[in-house]
DNA sequence: TTTCTGACTTTTTAAATTAATTAGTCAAAT
DNA sequence: ATTTGACTAATTAATTTAAAAAGTCAGAAA
C-alpha cells in the first residue's frame, strides 16, 4: 500500500469515527484534521472536498455491509435462520451508522447527488442478487416453491426496510434511537420472516 | 339534527375540503368562514379553536376509515381476497387524505397533542381487533393454522404501514405523490399479502 | 518533487431582527 | 341565541447580520 493510500486510509477512519457518531453534517472537516494533527488543507491533499471523503467513507461502510450479509447467506443451509440473521446483520449496520441515515430520506447526505444514488442503486441491486440467490438454492433444494425468484427477493428487502422506516420513523420521536426501537424492530422483522418463510415453503 | 350541529356539519365539512387539498397548515380560519359566507368569529362561536375544528375532521374521516375497513373484512369469505381488499381501502383513504399526513410523522398536525395521539391509539387498537376478529373466523374455519392472533394482525398492519412508508418516504421525492407511487404500493402490498396468507394456510 | 501549512476568500449556516400573517377575543348588533 | 367588525396576541415568514465552515493557494518543510 502505497503512502498517499495508507494516509487516505488514516483519514477514512478518523472521518467515519465522526460520521458514525455525530453524523456528517455535524462533523467539520477542521475536526477531522485536528484529530489527525495535521492541517485543515492537508486534508484537502488527499480529498479533493467533502463530498468526496463522505462518499469514501459511504463506500467503505456499504461493501462492508453488502460482504457481510452476503457471507451469512452463504453459509446458511437453513432458509428461514438464514434470512432472519441476514436481518441481524442489517439492523447490526442500522445501528451502529444511525447517525449517518444512510438511504433513509432524512438524511444528512445530499441523496439528491447522482453518486450517491449510483451508490444506493449499486447496493439495493446487490441485494436483490445475493438474496435472490440465496432463495435460488432453496427452489433448486426444493424446499421453496416456484416462485418469481427476483421479484420475491426484492419484495423481502422491502419488508424489511418497510419494518424499518415505519419503526424509526412513527416510533422514534427522540432523536436518538433507543434499545428497545432496534430490539422492537428485530422482533417484528424475525415474526414477519417466519410467516414469509411459511409461506414460501412447498408444500 | 338540531341547528347548530347542522351548522358543525357544514364547517366541518368546508375544512375537511381545504384540508385534504392543501393540508391543515396551508388552512387558514378565515379561508374556510369565507368558503362559508360567514365571518371568522361565527366559526369560533361552533369551534373554541382550530385544533377542535381539525380533531373533529380527523374524527371523521378515521371513524369512516375504520367503518370501511371492517365492512370489506365482514363481507369477504376469502381470506386473502379479504385482506387485499383491506389493503385497497387504506391505500385509497391514504391517496385521498395524502396531504394531511395523518399519522405519517411529517405531519401538519401536532400529532404531540395527547388528543391526537388518543385517537391514532385508539385506530390502532380497533384496526387490530376486526383484523384479529377477521382472523379468527379463518381460524375456527380451520382454514388457517392456530396462531397468535393478536400479534399475527398487528404484524399484518405493521407490515401494510412499514410498505407505505417506506415507498412514501424512500421513493416519493416529490412532495406530491403520483399514481405511479400509490400503484406501487398497492402492487407491493398484494405480493406480500400473498406469500403473506400462504404462510398461515393450514397444511 | 512530494507533502504540508498558515493565512486567506467564498460559501453555507445560524442567529437576530423585522414585517406579515394568522389565531383567537370581545363588545356591540342582529 | 347567533353573528360580526374591529381588535390583540401569537406564529410564521422574510430580511438582514454575524458566525462558522468549506475550499484555495503561495510558499515552507521534508
Amino acid at each position: 500500500m502505497s503512502l498517499i493510500d495508507q494516509k487516505q486510509e488514516q483519514i477514512l477512519e478518523a472521518a467515519l469515527k465522526r460520521f458514525s457518531h455525530f453524523g456528517v453534517a455535524k462533523t467539520t472537516m477542521t475536526e477531522i484534521a485536528d484529530d489527525l494533527l495535521m492541517s485543515k488543507a492537508s486534508l484537502y491533499y488527499y480529498f479533493p472536498d467533502k463530498t468526496a471523503l463522505v462518499l469514501s467513507v459511504g463506500e467503505n461502510i456499504l461493501t462492508d455491509f453488502i460482504e457481510k450479509q452476503k457471507q451469512v447467506l452463504e453459509s446458511s443451509n437453513d432458509f428461514e435462520r438464514g434470512l432472519k440473521d441476514l436481518s441481524a446483520v442489517r439492523i447490526g449496520f442500522g445501528y451502529k451508522y444511525f447517525m449517518m441515515h444512510i438511504g433513509d430520506g432524512q438524511s444528512d447526505i445530499n441523496t439528491s447527488d447522482p453518486k450517491f444514488k449510483l451508490l444506493l442503486d449499486d447496493l439495493k441491486q446487490k441485494e436483490i442478487e445475493f438474496v435472490s440467490k440465496y432463495i435460488k438454492r432453496f427452489v433448486e433444494n426444493g424446499l421453496v416453491k416456484k416462485i418469481e425468484i427476483q421479484e420475491t427477493a426484492q419484495l423481502f428487502i422491502d419488508v424489511l426496510v418497510g419494518i424499518w422506516i415505519a419503526e424509526v420513523h412513527v416510533r422514534n420521536k427522540s432523536l436518538f434511537p433507543s434499545e428497545a426501537l432496534f430490539d422492537g424492530i428485530k422482533i417484528k422483522s424475525e415474526r414477519i420472516i417466519s410467516i414469509f418463510c411459511d409461506g414460501l415453503k412447498r408444500n
